[in-house]
DNA sequence: TAGGATCCACTGGTGGATCCGT
DNA sequence: ACGGATCCACCAGTGGATCCTA
């Protein structure tokens, strides 16, 4: 399939996917997808992207790069989203990136189409895609956003990265990122000695996409 | 088997595989390569690596980190080495290795078992390993290395890449270093920009390695 | 012959996220 | 519910070198 040409297209098909299950959209694009249990962290992700066109190029700094927007699946019970949506990954080489304005985090932000998932069913394969939501944030919320940003980069370009926790953040949050404990990428000490550190990676807090999903201009 | 302790039981491990074919070898590792021609790149340098108790930890300095030796198989003909041997790749990042006291180039040439392979016979598993020779270079060969270095470092260091080529370098040359002419590394010019240009590698040319392998210390 | 191009196996990092103990 | 830990597929980069054409 070729890539949405528009944005109208892409929020039409994903429309077009609401109330379909994963299994059925798996099966029509012909995916062989394990009945693994709980191992498929990350499938549903990229089943969703393949199936509204995207995912040929995944350097690019969006899923369809050529309208800017990006795809995110939210898992959804009765009360909204019940996990908190990872963003990018923080660098910590590239210092282009660590001013708001030409951060990959602000570009992924700019523009997002939210496709829930219902995961009230145990087996996967009887999920069910909800109906998407395109966002974008408004003046005051990418102002907090990047509130949020400021802080954690503040830190670490100030060398201490080892304050930087979870914790802090209204909306967006900075999280371990990596497929175990062990990998480490270099940062710099306030004394400007390189240190190793996990690696870590953006995420929206839940209680922000289960505001945006309810009602997108009710923030803050 | 466990790496050798010693430098002198490295080389007695050498010495004991000297005229044995590379296929006997390789069956009492039990390993298996495919008879595939000439795709074999490499190959005879991780038999021979394995066979001499080296390889277990790829991310060090040295195959043999704990007596500082680096382990090079060299292909011969009836009039010493065929071919240029490869060194190490050329890091265009992390500065600390463009000084030659502390590059990797001078690391793993500071102490080198070179293991001759007869590339006479044209199936591999019946070349014969040759007798090995254990390498350090003399302060006066050391000087011309640095010198080879100083040369193409100061060229990048000055943003000016694309003036390095093979043609330069005494005994030590810089050349291409992809598995296919795609790959690219960021470098910067003279006006301080960023561009990306093909990764390259630390050779030594052959007609260092004939002459060592000849008489160590004949040359300068 | 030598300078530039290429080959294969392996693995660490990245992109997609969810798991799970407190 | 939250913060830290983890899971899988994929791919580019690395380490081991030799190929190949002018």
């Amino acid at each position: 399939m070729d890539p949405p040409a528009t944005v109208d297209e892409l929020v039409a098909r994903a429309t077009a996917l609401a109330g379909r299950t994963l299994g059925d959209v798996a099966r029509s694009l012909g995916m062989t997808v394990g009945d693994d249990g709980v191992r498929t962290k990350g499938k549903f992700g990229q089943i969703l992207e393949r199936a509204l066109g995207g995912g040929e190029s995944s350097k690019s700094e969006h899923d369809f790069p050529a309208i800017a927007t990006e795809l995110k699946t939210i898992p959804i019970g009765p009360r909204g989203p019940v996990e908190s949506t990872y963003v990018c990954t923080l660098p910590l080489a590239g210092s282009e990136h660590l001013a708001w304005e030409s951060s990959w985090v602000r570009a992924k932000l700019s523009r997002v189409l939210f496709v829930p998932i219902w995961v009230e069913v145990p087996s996967w394969r009887e999920r069910r895609v909800g109906r998407p939501l395109l966002f974008s944030p408004t003046a005051a919320q990418e102002a907090i956003l990047k509130a949020d940003f400021d802080e954690v980069v503040g830190l670490f370009g100030a060398g201490r990265a080892e304050e930087v926790t979870a914790k802090l953040g209204r909306w967006l949050q900075v999280r371990p990122k990596a497929a175990d404990g062990s990998a480490r990428t270099a940062t710099r000490t306030e004394a400007g000695e390189i240190v190793l550190t996990i690696p870590r990676g953006f995420y929206l807090r839940t209680r922000f996409t289960k505001a945006i999903l309810r009602d997108p201009a009710a923030l803050p």
